[in-house]
RNA sequence: GGGGCCGUAGCUCAAUUGGUUAGAGUGUCGGACUGUCGAUCCGAAGGUUGCGGGUUCAAGUCCCGUCGGCCUCGCCA
C-alpha cells in the first residue's frame, strides 16, 4: 500500500505516530518558510505542514504543488495546539508534519475545482465528470447509492429471494416506450432491442419455479428526458409466486422500512397508507400526489352552475368541472401580475384556458369577477373552500382531466413556492385500484394502463362488456414526495382472462403470438399465480439524498439530448463497422 | 415535434436606452512572506462576447438562423 491511513481518519489519539497519506491537493497556502497543503481523499481532508526547519528541500518541493496534484506524504501526526486547531475539519485537531513528499502525478490546471460554493456550469462538469465526481457532495451520493443497494440485497437475501440476471440483448416489442436497437451482424437485417424492463423474463422465471426473484436491473427507454428521467436507468425488480397483492405490498413496506433504517437511520412507519386511484385523482388531481402538504383540490361545480359567471356556468353546463385550491395566506403573496401571467401560463401548459382567482376578505370574495356571484354564492364558496381572510382561492373550469392536471401542477408549484413542506421529509403512500385500461382518443381504442398481463379485480370482470373503463386492475404504485417510486401488479395466469384482455385491446391471436408468443407459451406449461413490482433505484437515491436532479445520483449520466459529454457518445462509426452490419446511413435533408 | 430560460477571460459573474479601449472576484504565471486554514501583500498575462448572417454611423446588447446546456408539454404499455 502506498498509504497507511486515509485523509479522514487521523485524530488526537494518533499524535506521535508516523503515517503516510495519499490524496489530492485540495488547497495550498504558501507562507515562504512553511507551506500548508489540505490533502483530500474520499474520506476527508488532512492538513499537511511542510516546514523549512524540518527540511528546506521538501519545503521547496511542496511550494510547487498546485490544485489537484496527487501526492504521497509521510510524516508525524502532531497536535495543532489550541490556537491553531480548525473546528471545520474532522481532523482539525492535528496535522501531518511532513518529512517525505512524492509527487505521484502532477495535474494540469483543472478547468474548475471540486470545491467551493459556486459550481461550474453543468455542461463543463459533465465533460470533466472525473473531476466533478471528486466533489464530496457527489461522493456522498454515490456512497449512499451503494448503501441503498447493499440494504436491498441484504433484505431480499434474508427473505430467501435470489438475484438472477436477465439478458440485455432482447427482442423488440412495438408497444410501450421506443426501443434502443442493436443491429445483428450474424442475422442480416435483424435487430436486438435493449430491455425497457425485465418484465417478461421475470414472469417466465416464476413459471420456472424461482418463486422469489429480484434483480437490480439496467433498463433502457429511448424517450425524451426529464430532470428525473435518463435513457438508461436502474430498477429494483421483484417478482413472487403464490402471492396476492397484499403480500407484495407488505413485502415492499418491509423493504422501504429497511432501506430508510439502513441509509438514514430513521424509522419509517408501516404499513404505508393506501389510497385508491379514484380518491387521489379527486383530492389531488394526480396519480402521484405529494402528501407532505395539504391544499387539496375542491369541487365547487354545484355551487356555481347557476351563477352569473358565464365561464363557470357554461363549463358545468357542458359536463365540465370547476375545481380549485385554497392557498393559505396567498392573498398578500401573489400579485395580480403573477396570477395573470406566471400562474395562468403554468395551468395553460396543461390545457387550462384560464385561471380564476379571488382573495378572501371579510368572509366574502374580492376579485374583478366577484361581482358575478351574489352574497350567498360567495359565502358558500368560501365555506366549501375552507377559506379565511387573507387566503387566495384559485379555480380552473374545464374538463375533469384538465382540472386534474392543471391544479395538480399548480398545487405542487405553490407548495414549493410557499415552502409548505420540509424538503427532507419522506412521505410515502400506495395508490391502488388503477383502471385496467384507458380510452385512446387518437387511436380510437383501449390501451393497457399498466401492461397487457395485468390481472383484473375479481369484482370487475362483468364490466368487460358493459364499461371497460370501470374495470379495476390489481395494480399498484408506490408514491413518494410526488414521484412514482415503484409500480407493479398481480399478473394474469389464467389463459381465459388473458384472452379477454387481448380481445379488449384489439390484439388478435396471431399478433399476440407474434409479439409475446414465448411468454404465452410459458404460461401454458404450469404457471403459478404471481405478481411483482419494480422500484426506480435512481429516484430512490434522489429521494434519500434530497436532490431533484437525477444526474446527481448517476456516476456517468447523459444530457437532456442523451449525450455523454465526457466520452462523446453517441458517435459516428467506421464505414467498415457499418458494412459488417449491412447498414447504410440515409439522413433526411 | 411544441414552449421557455441560458451561453461574455480557465471558472463565477458585471457591462445604463444600442455608444469611447468589454470590467471585477477567483484561478494561472512571477515575486515577497515561518502558523495558515476563503492566508496576505506586490506585479503580470489572460477575450473570435458559442457559431453564422442581418439591421444600424455604431451590436456583448436588437432581429433571423444554427449549435450546445437546462426546465417543460407531448412521449415514457
Amino acid at each position: 500500500m502506498l498509504r497507511t491511513a486515509t485523509c479522514g481518519q487521523l485524530r488526537a489519539d494518533q499524535i506521535g505516530q508516523t503515517v503516510t497519506l495519499c490524496g489530492w491537493a485540495d488547497k495550498y497556502r504558501d507562507h515562504g518558510g512553511v507551506v500548508f497543503i489540505d490533502l483530500r481523499d474520499r474520506y476527508g481532508i488532512t492538513q499537511i505542514a511542510f516546514r523549512m526547519e524540518e527540511s528546506s528541500e521538501i519545503q521547496q518541493l511542496s511550494s510547487t504543488i498546485r490544485h489537484e496534484d496527487v501526492i504521497q506524504v509521510t510524516g508525524e501526526v502532531v497536535s495543532r495546539g489550541e490556537d491553531n486547531k480548525n473546528p471545520k475539519l474532522a481532523t482539525g485537531e492535528i496535522e501531518l508534519r511532513a518529512n517525505h513528499l512524492v509527487v505521484l502525478n502532477k495535474s494540469k490546471t483543472p478547468p474548475f475545482e471540486p470545491r467551493g460554493e459556486s459550481l461550474a456550469n453543468e455542461e463543463l462538469r459533465l465533460q470533466y465528470r472525473f473531476i466533478d465526481l471528486r466533489r464530496p457532495a457527489l461522493q456522498n451520493k454515490m456512497f449512499l447509492r451503494h448503501q441503498l443497494t447493499r440494504s436491498v440485497r441484504n433484505y431480499f437475501d434474508e427473505l430467501d429471494f435470489i438475484e438472477i440476471e436477465t439478458p440485455i440483448l432482447g427482442r423488440s416489442s412495438p408497444e410501450g416506450a421506443r426501443d434502443y436497437l442493436v443491429p445483428s451482424r450474424v442475422h442480416e437485417g435483424a435487430f436486438y432491442a435493449l430491455p425497457q424492463s425485465p418484465q417478461l423474463f421475470k414472469q417466465i422465471l416464476m413459471v420456472s419455479g424461482y418463486d422469489r426473484y429480484y434483480q437490480i436491473a439496467k433498463c433502457f427507454r429511448d424517450e425524451d428526458l426529464r430532470a428525473d428521467r435518463q435513457p438508461e436507468f436502474s430498477q429494483i425488480d421483484i417478482e413472487m409466486s403464490f402471492v396476492e397483492q397484499e403480500d407484495i405490498l407488505s413485502a415492499i413496506d418491509g423493504l422501504l422500512a429497511r432501506m430508510v433504517k439502513d441509509v438514514r437511520g430513521e424509522k419509517l412507519p408501516t404499513p404505508l397508507p393506501r389510497y385508491t386511484h379514484a380518491e387521489v385523482m379527486e383530492r389531488f388531481g394526480t396519480d402521484k400526489p405529494d402528501l407532505r402538504f395539504g391544499m387539496e383540490l375542491t369541487d365547487i361545480s354545484d355551487l356555481v352552475e347557476e351563477s352569473g359567471f358565464g365561464v363557470f356556468k357554461n363549463t358545468v353546463g357542458s359536463g365540465g368541472k370547476v375545481r380549485g385550491l385554497c392557498v393559505p395566506g396567498g392573498a398578500e403573496k401573489y400579485s395580480r401580475r403573477v396570477l395573470d401571467n406566471d400562474l395562468k401560463n403554468l395551468v395553460g401548459e396543461y390545457g387550462a384556458k384560464g385561471l380564476a382567482y379571488f382573495k378572501v376578505a371579510n368572509g366574502g370574495l374580492d376579485s374583478s369577477i366577484a361581482k358575478f356571484f351574489d352574497e350567498k354564492e360567495q359565502a358558500a364558496i368560501v365555506e366549501r373552500m375552507g377559506g379565511n381572510d387573507g387566503d387566495l382561492l384559485v379555480f380552473v373550469a374545464d374538463t375533469y382531466p384538465v382540472t386534474c392536471a392543471a391544479l395538480a401542477a399548480l398545487r405542487n408549484h405553490l407548495a414549493k413556492d410557499l415552502e409548505l413542506y420540509d424538503p427532507k421529509e419522506l412521505n410515502c403512500l400506495w395508490v391502488v385500484e388503477f383502471p385496467l385500461v384507458t380510452w385512446n382518443e387518437d387511436e380510437n381504442r383501449w390501451d393497457a394502463e399498466h401492461h397487457p398481463f395485468c390481472a383484473v379485480h375479481p369484482d370487475d370482470v362483468e364490466y368487460f362488456e358493459s364499461d371497460p373503463s370501470k374495470i379495476r386492475a390489481l395494480s399498484y404504485d408506490l408514491v413518494c414526495n410526488g414521484y412514482e417510486a415503484a409500480s407493479g401488479s398481480i399478473r394474469i395466469h389464467d389463459p381465459a382472462i388473458q384472452q379477454k384482455i387481448f380481445d379488449l385491446l384489439n390484439i388478435d391471436a396471431e399478433e399476440a403470438e407474434e409479439r409475446f408468443g414465448f411468454l404465452l407459451q410459458a404460461l401454458r406449461y404450469g404457471a403459478p399465480p404471481h405478481g411483482g413490482i419494480a422500484l426506480g433505484l435512481d429516484r430512490w437515491v434522489m429521494l434519500m439524498t434530497g436532490t431533484d436532479n437525477i444526474r446527481d445520483v448517476i456516476a456517468f449520466p447523459k444530457t437532456q439530448k442523451a449525450s455523454d459529454l465526457m466520452m462523446g457518445a453517441p458517435s459516428e462509426v467506421d464505414q467498415r463497422q457499418l458494412r459488417d452490419l449491412n447498414i447504410k446511413i440515409d439522413l433526411p435533408e
